[in-house]
DNA sequence: TTGTACGCGTTATCAG
DNA sequence: CTGATAACGCGTACAA
């Protein structure tokens, strides 16, 4: 699979031409380029002037290879391209990161594989391209996760579900809790009958948010069978809300773990000539966009996702400058959003 | 802002420490690792152990800097987030760029930008980080992408608007005659009043799906003037859809320049009590999953989103090789797609 | 403050 | 077929 340009370029400039041009060496010049302070002015001038002349612009590979450094980070999503798509809370995380990152001079590289027949996404990683490495959506298959953070920084969007967690860095909401707000919505509004359809049960969100829910019912001493999983697709919910529907017709609130799904459990909802809230209500996860899309506002547990992308590029960001005091977990908070739904 | 990993950790093996082990010289390592045939077999066999035994993976900055070749891409689309994950259009796109990168061990780079105080993507893309830039979703305003093209190899989604696209490589339809297949079916179904929520009129497939509606109606004589501009979004199609209604409260046919805009119009209509397709008929464009995601499945002009992004994809990689004979332009064709709503 | 010289990990050229 | 050795473009001790 060797390749060859054969259209002729011109050439990029290099430290050496901008040296020449300004009468300088080229040590003098990568100075000036990476703002020392110990040139004197006059040639920082001229260097600047040759460099806007050329217009030159340091050679990643090069600067890389002497500094070992890249300037680029990576965010992993473990997920196929329509999941990642589909779903507005990862616009929201992007959102954040970038936010954080375009106050930075790093670049982000979006990894976006769930299928990786030959490692590529591994070998990428390995191979020095970035200098760090955001993860999130991972499930428990996702073995090489562990092994990364030997390799470079890591930090998670969402509590790992790996063995060794205790060293691991994430930004995350407390699900759990978030899910007794929303079930606890349920109760308040006087239902009887509540059931749930759970996030993807091999992701951490998915097991916090399920135990969440069933959590809040046993207090109350209500019961806990009528869940379905689902797997934070909105297709998956429809056909999770079917199964329920006819496992358990008599169910009043829903509790489902995300806005997406949420979208989906209404569709099959309607389907069925149930109206919401009358005769079932539900509350969501998330307050996404997808929230506020359906034919019913959401009723739905915030959190700030946009945020917490924040909130991992910076915790991402401060271990690269060797920081020892940047706290392994960051815990935001969730709140109940009330709209139509319940 | 300089900043240094303090943390320790084990160095990746390179080339010569894998010919230590081996007991061979790096070159020959460096042929193994690259599938030179001209090696023995013994010695393959003895480098591969090598190779596995320290987990060796090729440092890419070095491997560029002396090959001068990076074996990524760049996709860059002059788009705030939100509008990129905002419709399910772009989620195609990208799922076909994959589908043939993944047959290449070419990797990719998402570079969503809209707002780009710093330059940022124009130095990261000069720098060397990739050989080549997928470009989609560009405005009239984005005139960085012309001189991109005297840095490296480009392709685009959607015919550029610059002046020397005689020269520029790229993906499209034919979106004049994708909107006058729509258009005409609303005047097919008997519609009189016709009107269109256009797209963003600073981007050429704005202006030419704008052309097409025009060009039907001019030639059955119908008038063009209920045309308000929208921006692809679902949010700016709702906005022009009030002010049309407000302009020609007698419109029954709309042809809407993408789904995503469709769906915005619909919510509209519905607020103005206004049936679908009783009392407006409705077209979109993309066959896009928007298209039945909402309360009425969309008629609308299809165009193959994702196979547009393998073509742009397999266009680069073929200009990468030197391949003389790619055509610069690949028009991929549309077709109407009957549903509920027209 | 400025210049010299070496090293970063690979690829590629050229002997052998 | 294999092994020295010279680039590749830049950062950075070290020397001046």
């Amino acid at each position: 699979m060797t390749s060859r340009v054969r259209q002729a370029r011109p050439p990029q400039p290099t430290l050496e031409m901008v040296a020449a041009v300004a009468g300088v060496s080229r040590a003098t010049v990568s100075r000036v380029v990476n703002g020392s302070t110990k040139v004197s002015p006059e040639i920082v001038a001229s260097v600047t002037v040759a460099v806007n002349e050329l217009n030159y612009v340091p050679n990643r590979a090069a600067r890389s290879l002497a500094s070992r450094q890249t300037q680029a980070l990576a965010l992993v999503v473990p997920e196929d391209m329509t999941r990642f798509f589909g779903d507005p809370y990862f616009a929201a995380v992007v959102q954040g990161i970038t936010r954080r990152l375009d106050q930075s001079d790093y670049t982000l590289n979006l990894l976006v594989a769930s299928s990786d027949p030959q490692h590529k996404t591994l070998r990428y990683l390995r191979s020095g391209n970035v200098d760090g490495a955001l993860i999130i959506s991972h499930h428990t298959g996702d073995d090489f996760v562990a092994e990364l953070e030997t390799t470079m920084p890591v930090v998670f969007g969402g509590r790992p579900s790996t063995a060794d967690d205790l060293e691991a860095y994430f930004v995350d909401v407390d699900n759990a809790a978030g899910a007794e707000l929303g079930t606890q919505r349920l109760i308040d509004i006087g239902r009887h009958r509540i059931g749930s359809i759970s996030g993807a049960i091999d992701m951490p969100a998915g097991i916090d948010r399920l135990t969440g829910f069933e959590r809040t019912l046993n207090r109350v001493g209500m019961p806990t069978d009528a869940v379905e999983h689902g797997d934070f697709t909105a297709a998956g919910a429809a056909a999770a809300t079917r199964r329920l529907l006819e496992r358990c017709p008599d169910v009043d609130g829903l509790f489902v773990a995300s806005d997406l799904m949420a979208i989906g459990a209404l569709g099959v909802l309607r389907e069925y000539g149930k109206s919401v809230p009358g005769d079932v209500a539900i509350v969501g996860f998330d307050d996404s966009p997808a929230a506020t899309s359906g034919p019913v506002p959401l009723t739905t547990v915030h959190q700030p996702s946009e945020e917490m992308g924040y909130a991992m590029a910076d915790t991402l960001l401060r271990r690269l400058t060797g920081d020892e005091h940047v706290p392994h977990r960051t815990i935001m908070p969730t709140r109940l959003i009330l709209r139509d739904s319940a």
